[in-house]
DNA sequence: GTAGTTGCAAAGGCTTTGCAGCAAT
DNA sequence: ATTGCTGCAAAGCCTTTGCAACTAC
């Protein structure tokens, strides 16, 4: 079933708390975005907001997008801009990824390695390793936060 | 201290397994690639792979880290190429992701929801949301892989 | 000798940015 | 009325690709 206007609500609180504003095409590509499974590229989102709103651009799709993922709505699913990055993966660890400025934080724990794989995952494929990634805000963006305004 | 000649074995295997050839290109890349910490770019390892070859290229660097990626011997952060694709925060999954085509698989684990996020995690900053990250070859590759050669 | 690799340079694609007009508060 | 947003177009950047020469096997 299709979501709509009732679902916007945490995006209109979410928007209004960060003093930001409530657009046509900032509900466009949320609601979007809720009725999107899988993983959509900017491009499949902005194809499908233009049949609500023939009118938006490319671009802010990119913009809301990414504002929509600094306010923890969506994950982006690979870090956008900078390019990719690489690890070696003799040292395992774990991730913790800032969702405002992209960060990429390593750390360890034994808890987590310890995490079995569930074992119908072998219907995939070959596994070779997992780890956690975390998503959150770093400390030096809560302290930007915070003394703002 | 400096990871050297010894560490390539696992390289050299692999490519010679793979039935691929063993440059200085690659023995560069890949020992660099041991020696880093954090999460090099693909022009951080070029930068200090031309310390040692000063005449390679940067797009070598970028087939030589894809490859190494394909064999297994580094994870790269953050998919590769096609851009970035989002998620709704919504339906709470994990993350199959093959090595070979990139592909993201989503799963869904009670188990692994289940998983604690480490207490002192507080540091790092405020946490939204954890999932695993599981890395591999998908079926689909797997099948091309025996039915190549 | 053969087939895979490298360098170079150019093309390609995705993402960001500046700016003027428009719209939400 | 303000201040933030949007669209447009152009610029920027990262990444890939074609090809001839080279080199590992």
């Amino acid at each position: 079933m299709k979501k709509s206007e009732k679902e916007l609500v945490p995006l209109k609180e979410a928007l209004r708390a960060a003093g930001l504003r409530v657009t046509p095409q900032r509900m466009a590509v949320f609601l979007e975005m809720l009725n999107s499974t899988g993983h959509p590229s900017v491009a499949d989102i902005h194809r499908r907001v233009q049949d609500r709103l023939p009118t938006v651009s490319l671009d802010t799709v990119y913009r809301t997008l990414r504002k929509l993922s600094e306010l923890g709505l969506i994950n982006p699913v690979s870090s956008s801009g900078e390019g990719v990055r690489f690890d070696s993966r003799i040292n395992h660890h774990h991730h913790f990824i800032c969702a405002r400025c992209g960060r990429i934080i390593d750390f360890d724990s034994r808890e987590l390695d310890k995490v079995p794989i569930p074992q119908d995952m072998a219907r995939m494929g070959e596994v070779w390793d997992a780890h956690m990634e975390v998503r959150g805000i770093c400390s030096d963006c809560l302290y930007k936060i915070d003394n703002r305004s």
